[in-house]
DNA sequence: GCCGTTTTCGGCCCGACTGTTTTCAGTCG
């Protein structure tokens, strides 16, 4: 997939044109494609292939001929024009907060800027505050921006945002506030998350943000006025909250939540009905036609209300109804847990009552398989033994436990346990966890076609900024896939969330089962299941996608049957 | 650069904030 490759391409061919000062609607139309090809389900080169390049709205014909040119030759003339002049290492520097094409095309023109280094070394001995326009206070915040910038790229995952800013909410009502919500990347539940955005429906903002600034964990304020407040916590993130009037907050909750593209599609939706949308409501002339509730913003643009999650411009507003998107509701159980056994901190029993009072109606054990030595894996005799325990357990709690196990795929795709050994299992999990500098493509595939290997577990291996993962061709994992009938994770544990809700959505369309599966190694950790259900909904992933989702019975049929 | 049966040209989403200005440019979300 080179799909990426060429967003990359088009961002910085962005970026250049901004510099040099070129019009702005060229600018977002290279962003435009850019974005487009990032969230791309299918491999470019298909598309190219097949003479559909300009089938993509927001890709015309110069775009789709800068896309042949790349991908027959390697190069792109308009990319290398634009770049043209630009020292390397100087067009990065747009990414710091207050620095802006303007400033940076000055700093450079004026005073030679060509790095970060040239930017500190000015803006210390004051040459920087005194080019026109330019003055002590912009200078000051760019050198905040320039704190942050070099400490940059750490998004958080959103499975230590949300319960982070469920914790502010709660303190925010303390202050006697009703409405309070997230809104941002983290209302669509994205996998990571950039700014952590709060907006709260209140006549007294300059209290209401006094109160929130004075959270206990608040490391340093950096704004408090009326309306809006900023906040950055002993972790590190930084919180903002904004306070709008009750007649305001449907409007500046649908406003604040994004994404911006999806926005924008909105907007211009609305100037073709004469009507305008800010985050104060939507306006007909001056009078508001509607704003109090999300719903209303919608409805008025002859639309049906849009969950969170889909609201990326993929298509959910051309849609004109709501997909049923799965709920966290409809899970019946977990089906990717570890106990003592392997590397879990609780017995089978332990789990199994958590599980009951989580409302579930089976769990899967499934513990690491003896190569997974750094994981305390299992060998065929533990296993037998912990099969006794799970039958104990089942009678005393009475759930469903099905016997299970994380199998080790192993380099050549041959698997950790005998194939005798892997029948008498309700549930086999493939995943690989070794050899991780290889590509396991094959591996996967030689796994997907044993017929006792019913799911492969985080199919690409990653960890949110911290792993990309092993080489794996997921397009002909997802094609394995759906001919073996093999299911696929969607990982919920928050470094992991993988499959991504882009690969998931891919899957979905191939006709791929999903397994959602918390790979718990404590109690703690089996609530990570909603962080799973969130990527499931942005992959626009219904109830009957995916497997847990099923009665005890039905799962079982599914597991013996499927092949 | 993209787009369109009211347009193949002339539009393209919107408002706040900030700091630098004496009426507005730049940046951000």
């Amino acid at each position: 997939m080179r799909n990426r490759e060429l967003a990359n391409i088009f961002n910085k061919i962005g970026d250049a044109l901004e510099f040099k000062g070129e019009m702005p609607f060229k600018i977002a139309a290279y962003r435009k494609a850019a974005r487009i090809l990032e969230d791309l389900t299918e491999d470019i080169e298909v598309l190219w292939k097949a003479g559909e390049l300009t089938s993509m709205p927001g890709v015309g014909t110069g775009i789709a001929k800068k896309i042949d040119e790349y991908l027959r030759t390697g190069e792109m003339k308009k990319y290398r024009e634009a770049i043209e002049g630009i020292p390397p290492g100087l067009l990065v520097l747009l990414n710091i907060q207050g620095m802006g094409p303007k400033t940076l095309r000055l700093a450079h023109g004026k005073l030679g800027v060509k790095s970060k280094a040239d930017l500190e070394h000015v803006i210390e001995d004051g040459r920087l505050a005194r080019l026109p326009g330019m003055g002590p206070k912009k200078v000051e915040n760019i050198k905040k921006g320039l704190e942050v910038f070099t400490a940059e790229e750490k998004r958080i995952s959103i499975g230590i945002a949300l319960p982070l800013v469920e914790e502010i909410i709660e303190w925010i009502k303390k202050a006697g506030v009703q409405k309070v919500a997230p809104a941002g990347s983290l209302r669509r539940m994205k996998e990571t998350i950039g700014d952590i955005d709060i907006l709260c429906a209140s006549q007294r903002g300059s209290e209401i943000i006094e109160h929130f600034t004075n959270f206990e964990r608040t490391d340093r304020v950096l704004a408090k006025g009326e309306t809006k407040g900023s906040i950055v916590v002993k972790e590190g993130h930084q919180i903002d909250l904004r306070v709008v009037p009750e007649e305001c907050f449907g409007a500046a909750l649908q406003y604040f939540t994004g994404s911006k593209p999806h926005n924008i599609k909105l907007r211009s939706i609305a100037r073709e009905r004469g009507l305008k949308i800010s985050e104060y409501g939507v306006f007909k002339g001056d009078r508001r036609v509607a704003g109090r509730e999300e719903e209303g913003v919608y409805s008025i643009l002859g639309l049906a209300w849009i969950p969170p999650e889909l609201r990326e411009d993929r298509g959910e507003i051309e849609l004109g109804k709501v997909p049923e998107l799965i709920d966290y509701n409809d899970i019946r159980g977990d089906l990717h847990i570890h106990s003592r056994y392997s590397d879990g901190a609780n017995s089978v029993r332990e789990i199994a009552e958590f599980a009951k009072e989580l409302g579930y109606e089976y769990i899967a054990i499934t513990e690491h398989s003896k190569s997974a030595k750094y994981a305390g894996g299992i060998d065929e005799r533990k296993l037998e033994a912990q099969m006794a325990e799970i039958d104990r357990a089942q009678g005393e709690v009475g759930i469903k436990i099905f016997k299970g196990i994380e199998l080790e795929i192993l380099k050549d795709g041959s698997l950790d346990f005998d194939d005798d050994i892997l029948e008498n299992l309700d549930i086999v999990i493939g995943a690989v966890h070794l050899f991780l500098k290889q590509d396991m493509t094959g591996p996967i595939l030689r796994a997907c076609s044993n017929p006792n290997v019913d799911v492969i577990a985080h199919p690409t291996g990653r960890l949110i900024s911290r792993r990309e993962g092993y080489k794996v061709d997921m397009n002909k994992v997802i094609e394995h896939a759906a001919s073996t009938n093999t299911a696929l994770e969607i990982n919920a544990y928050y470094d992991r969330l993988d499959l991504s809700d882009v690969n998931a959505k891919r899957a979905k369309e191939s006709g791929v089962k999903i397994l959602l599966g918390s790979d718990a190694h404590n109690l703690g950790m089996m609530g990570a299941m909603r962080f799973g259900v969130g990527v499931a909904r942005r992959a626009w992933l219904s109830k009957d996608d995916v497997l847990n989702t099923l009665l005890a019975a039905e799962l079982e049929s599914w597991l013996k049957d499927r092949v």
